[in-house]
Order: C-alpha cells, then structure tokens, then sequence
DNA sequence: TGCGTCACGTAATGTTATTACATGAATTGT
DNA sequence: ACAATTCATGTAATAACATTACGTGACGCA
C-alpha cells in the first residue's frame, strides 16, 4: 500500500470526487472549487493528470468524466482491469475487475504483439434498482 | 444480412470512413465533405448516429472518433460486443470479438441486475509494427 | 549562487457535441 | 386529392470538454 503526498489541489479534487455520489466532469469539479480559489479548467485537469497516474481516479471514457477509485483499499487497481457498470438512468458506476476477462484481453494482445497501455471497459446501461 | 437504403449524408459518410486508414473525429469528416456540400456538424452527427444505428460505423470512446464497421461481412457486429485495440503511434486501430469476454460481462451483469445496453472495449497501446 | 524541476496561476484558443428553429420530400390514412 | 405525420435536411448559435502558451514562485541540489 503506497501512499501519495497529495498537492492541494490535488486533495481538493479527490475530495470533492470522493464525496460525490456519481461521476463527474471536470468542468463541475471546476465549479464546486470556485469557493476554494479555482478559476480555471486548467487547474483541475492539472490535479486529474495526477491521480489517474497515481490510480486514485478512473475517467469514464464515454461520459468524460471521473470518478474516485472504489477499491483503493484493495489495491485492486493495480493487479489488472478495472471494469465499470454506468447506469444511463440514476448515474450510478460499479466498478469490477474480472481476471478472466484480463486473461482473455492479455491473450489477444500477446497474440498479435500488441502493447497495450490502457485498456477502457465500460458497459452502459440500467443497474438493477432503475430497471424496474 | 440485411442491408440498408442509406440516404446521401449518410452514403457520403460511410464512404470517406470506408476509405480512411484510421478512425476520424466528426470535423475531419466535415472538413472531407466540405466539397460536397457538408457545412455544419450536425450534417456529419445526424448521418453518425443513423450509421452507428445500423451498425455500419463504431465509435472509438477513448478517442471521440469514428471507423467504420471492419467485420461488416461476417455480420459479427451482431452477436456479441466488439473490442478495440488501438495503436497510439499509428493510429491503427484492430477489432475484434471474444466469446470469453461477453460471457464473463454477461455473467457479471445478470449477476447484479444490470441490464446492458452498450459495451465499449478499447485497449490502447502500440501495435505490433510499432513496438519495436 | 546558479540550475533544474515542479506546482501553480491566468488567458486564450482549440476541439467536440448539442439545441433551436426552419424547410421540403415522402408516406399514410381517409 | 387532402391533411397529418414522419423523416432527412439546412443553418446558426451555443454548450461542453480539453489544451497550448506564457509567466511566477518554491524547492532541492551541485
């Protein structure tokens, strides 16, 4: 478990991402750090920059958006593919890993020698409490 | 197989899609189309969402672009979710299908309730030419 | 002290996507 | 034949997302 020394502004973005429910943007995280001196998007996207490398938040590729990483106790992070449920309806994001799925993904890019670097699994859709 | 009566826009589209090497984002299309008459986005858009519709064209999330459909003859886009391994040197971009992996997303979503509606997989990377 | 690096601030700009409104062509039911 | 509906289209404006360029001050270190 390795811990980060955060800058502040990095803490004030994870923070206000770990405090929210759902996803977000980083134009919202913008605006809900006026009150903390933030004016503009570059700040935010400096401090995202940060802790995507550090594996402390995921983007959500098909809402341009982000999220805090739901495992961090786990290090789940780091042992392969994170995997995200995002329901279209109350915005709510699951997050998972799969090592059969990483297996089958590292088989394919080991047989046609392909490196990857990051690998983008997202499954759109209704979660159970909003597909009634 | 079924095939579609395509309206020009949309003809026009798939056709610059078909002949490019890589994916294109919406205004590299416009820009293409320019000559034949295209002189806003919602031009491109609005043919974009008819051809991702029918499954003529993909879009690459992790790069808000457009390809279109590789696999078109073997109606594969049909049965099953399609992945992505895109080259980030030259933009090269394979697809492809696994069983393996849509049963295992299938199982985690019927596990959950989650009722899918869209899948998205891309692996970023270097392709094999690329990697030396 | 001089140098490199890094977090930060600000402004401007670039890129991607949508909303709002209007028109004409084709289809359908009567 | 006619009204009603649907659908592809065109145009303008704007919204939403992301980056480039430039400058400053703090820090570690040879």
């Amino acid at each position: 478990m390795s811990t980060v020394n955060l800058t502040k502004n990095q803490t004030l973005v994870l923070d206000v991402l770990t405090r929210s429910e759902g996803p977000l943007s980083a134009y919202t995280i913008l605006d809900k750090l006026r009150d903390h001196g933030f004016r503009a998007p570059l700040q935010v996207y400096r401090a995202l920059e940060k802790l995507l490398e550090f594996g402390l938040v995921h983007r959500l590729e098909s809402l341009n958006s982000f999220v805090a990483c739901a495992h961090r106790e786990h290090a789940c992070c780091s042992h392969g593919t994170v995997a995200f449920a995002i329901c279209e309806s109350c915005g709510q994001v699951s997050e998972f890993h799969d090592h059969v799925i990483d297996d089958q993904l590292n088989s394919w890019t080991r047989g046609k020698g392909f490196k990857p670097s990051k690998t983008t699994i997202e499954i759109r859709g209704l979660c159970a409490a909003c597909n009634i």
